[in-house]
DNA sequence: ATTTAAATTGTTATAATATAACACCATGTA
DNA sequence: TACATGGTGTTATATTATAACAATTTAAAT
């Protein structure tokens, strides 16, 4: 389904780093983790990030700057992503239902358009929180 | 249906740049604009702003860090905004569907968690791009 | 093998976006 | 009056992100 790319050192080294990480990161505390690493400066870290949202490897939560990386092997081509944000603790999972994305990607404006790309995000209070 | 709220000066002079401007404005280019009426820092505008989204007369489109007023009287309680943007003129319009808005107020996560607030950005050409 | 193009890296500097902290003022209300 | 709430003005600073340039690596294309 998804074309597989070979991550240069620098973008394993992120990717990584997001990939475990319980929680979204964001660049600059991204940055200061991969200092050991001999990453010193935000455009290294920023290029990084471009290219594995790029890809498909993270996906950027756009209300809170931060990455996360992508466990849902549908999305990686389509760039339509969903999730779920608790405003509690902040707490960010991804959302992966056919149904939602069947839907979205069928939407039609009042022109007629329809979408491929899409970005959903959805607030509330998580299980623990509630 | 939704209460009425009476701007501050500060409050009403960006909300009315940002009302009659024709696309999405950014926070610096307001401020820039704003500086001949006695505002005259950042923190001025960005609490105007702040307020005028609470209150629903105007959305932050998040992945362009831009402000838009609100022509849509249903969402001004609820903070459940949609939009489509253009990835080639960045002309943005706010999607009023009621489908939409009923599917998205209905969707269940894998949780059974229905969300009240939600952003939903769509990407694409507009109608003239095309 | 040699050349070429594309992508990635390293680096310094700077731009763009947003908030902290504090003093003061206006308005409503107990 | 006394108090609470919200808005304002101001300076300083934090956070997020990109510009510009040179060097290096990688992967074809000849
Ligand atoms: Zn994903
Ligand atoms: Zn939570
Ligand atoms: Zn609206
Ligand atoms: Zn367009």
């Amino acid at each position: 389904m998804h074309k597989e790319h070979t991550l240069t050192k620098n973008q394993q080294i992120i990717f990584d780093l997001i990939d475990k990480s319980p929680e979204p990161m964001k660049a600059y505390s991204i940055l200061f983790s991969v200092q050991k690493k001999g990453i010193k400066a935000p455009l290294q870290v920023y290029r990084a990030l471009d290219k594995l949202v790029e890809i498909g490897k993270i996906h950027k939560i756009e209300s809170r700057n931060a990455f996360i990386a992508c466990h849902n092997s549908s999305c990686q081509v389509s760039k339509a992503t969903a999730f779920s944000i608790c405003e509690i603790c902040e707490k960010i999972t991804e959302i992966s239902s056919a149904s939602l994305s069947k839907y979205l990607a069928n939407f039609k404006d009042k022109d007629g358009m329809k979408y491929s790309k899409y970005n959903l995000e959805f607030f509330g209070l998580c299980k623990k929180c509630r």
